[in-house]
DNA sequence: CACAAATAGTTCTTATGCGAATTATTCCTA
DNA sequence: TAGGAATAATTCGCATAAGAACTATTTGTG
């Protein structure tokens, strides 16, 4: 295989799973998983989602975030809605507690959010505009839009 | 959460998204699963490595390894023995038939090389150097080493 | 309007993926 | 050197993760 590809390849699977690790380390303060917490942070974020859109936001197929509501309804965390609109369609939206765990996730104890901070801080925004810059022409090229 | 920090995560789960589809479409193609045909790469890369070890180079717990060894050895794709200078220890060897399996996977049909390739060709290599320093402070930022 | 095609979710099966408990072996130190 | 601490791997339980098959609706076309 090519080797800078390859380079780039590992560089990206490893902050990924440096990230993934501080997620769960917040997940696991608040005793959910780490999927779980990500769940919540997107439909904080959006509200009255569907099912298949929040697959697509979280890249998952709608078979693993079927699962992963059903276990955050069991929780009390996530409300399944049907859409009036479309009888086929089920709209997410977070009950009190679910917002509530979600805040106490990403308090002033969170490592994650600190080190985010960190990371704007030492990390020049020019240099931060150059990483996603070049990010989405690897992004566009691994998707195949020529 | 943090701007800025949040845009790199999710570029960076993109991008991972990304590469770990085109892993698997290879995989795929010769009938395994993406995961089994890292471990192949990474066991053609290095011969007899330990579970241990090769947990580590992957950013997996060792039960993971530990499972997905199982079902390549099933599969006669990779041979577990016991070391002898530990007998705690077992070391990890592709077979024959193992090593012509990667051979396949990453052959002139690979639309992950194709593309790895692409990448190389496409970005200038000051961006990609740019790029892996930008990877290795985030790294380091997300791993504490303050 | 009828009815096939398309769409939204769920369920099933298999494979990761992790932490904790367990087993076997080796290391270390009183 | 005996026996506990440490280490290497496995096993177990649970939660992703994806594709395929399925159900329930809605859409599109003659």
């Amino acid at each position: 295989m090519e080797k800078a590809g390859r380079e780039i390849m590992y560089s990206v699977f490893r902050i990924q799973k440096a990230l993934y690790r501080l997620v769960r380390e917040d997940a696991t303060r608040v005793g959910i998983t780490e999927v779980q917490l990500i769940v919540l942070y997107t439909l904080f974020k959006k509200e009255n989602i569907r099912l298949n859109d929040l697959a697509e936001k979280l890249n998952m197929s709608n078979s693993t975030v079927s699962g992963t509501i059903d276990r955050l309804v069991s929780a009390g965390l996530v409300m399944r809605e049907t859409s009036r609109e479309d009888r086929r369609a089920v709209t997410l939206r977070l009950t009190e507690k679910g917002r509530e765990k979600l805040i106490e996730a990403f308090n002033h104890e969170s490592v994650l959010v600190q080190r985010l901070r960190k990371i704007e801080n030492e990390i020049e925004a020019a240099d931060i505009e150059k990483l996603l810059s070049i990010h989405q022409t690897i992004k566009d090229i691994l998707l195949g839009e020529e």
